[in-house]
DNA sequence: AATCACGGTAATTAATCTAGTTACAGGAAG
DNA sequence: CTTCCTGTAACTAGATTAATTACCGTGATT
């Protein structure tokens, strides 16, 4: 019923293009950031080459992003990697001779989408540049209490 | 990463007690609405009873609601059925000695539960009783066509 | 009381999804 | 040409969901 952890990998792994920009970034050191395997990195990259996100080329370890992180919200992400998936599901098949059955899903789709809908406003009020900011303000606070 | 149809079933499920009240209701009967097993019905009756929507007595055909349907939300019946889930999942281990990993996990877990937040209000503004009126407001459309 | 219908629940199975692993072809750079 | 790396496919393992089978206990009917 969840999210699977690729949307959150993928912030992670354009979060860390950001931080780390101008380093050798070969999928082996991103994966060891998010602490899963290269071909995992490998693969959510290219879900978000083909979104327009970032600009790979074979055989340099020198992925960039394609655009600032200010114009990348974390629901063009979300598109980027999950598509259009419904985080509610209609049932697919109920009993049409059924005044429950037979309108039911119907009835749901329009509600489930308004909460969808919701969710992905609050998605696409946040930036990546936002979440990097944060990132940097946490790793601040932990600093200083060394 | 999708919400199992066990939300869309429950509803699906205290509308037909609703729609059909003082009939006989087997969950043989419910299941043939749903079109899923009768076992299915009786744990996710297990849940709605758990959770005080529903009061039934073993061997009797007569589950009934337990409340008015218009005091009982989308929401509560999501609580329900599915916990506390997250609809957005997290990471688990990210590497600690990373500017990334080290605080991705506490920064998009805030923006996760604003968007959860937000799916979940719209869920709370929907009670059952709006659910049934539509039913009944689709099954009339249905029947003026013909 | 005997019987039958039904709910409550555990155990097993199958299907699906996710993510990790191995493997390999091809590009880039020295 | 050699080495390091990316891009992908194929396979495996684990988790989750839902269907099925099975069995016990309750309630109603006679």
């Amino acid at each position: 019923m969840r999210v699977s952890t690729r949307f959150s990998d993928s912030i992670h792994l354009l979060a860390f293009l950001k931080v780390y920009a101008g380093e050798r970034l070969t999928s082996d050191l991103i994966a060891s950031s998010i602490e899963t395997s290269p071909v995992v990195v490998r693969r959510l990259m290219g879900k978000l080459r083909h979104a327009g996100l970032i600009a790979t080329t074979p055989g340099t370890a020198q992925p960039v992003l394609a655009k600032p992180l200010s114009d990348i919200s974390l629901l063009t992400v979300f598109y980027a990697v999950e598509g259009d998936k419904s985080l509610f599901s209609v049932d697919p098949k109920t009993n049409p001779d059924c005044i429950v059955g037979g309108n039911i899903q119907n009835v749901l789709q329009q509600y489930y989408q308004d909460a969808q809908t919701a969710a992905e406003a609050r998605l696409a009020k946040t930036s990546l540049q936002d979440i990097v900011d944060n990132l940097l303000v946490e790793q601040a606070k932990k600093e200083a209490v060394q």
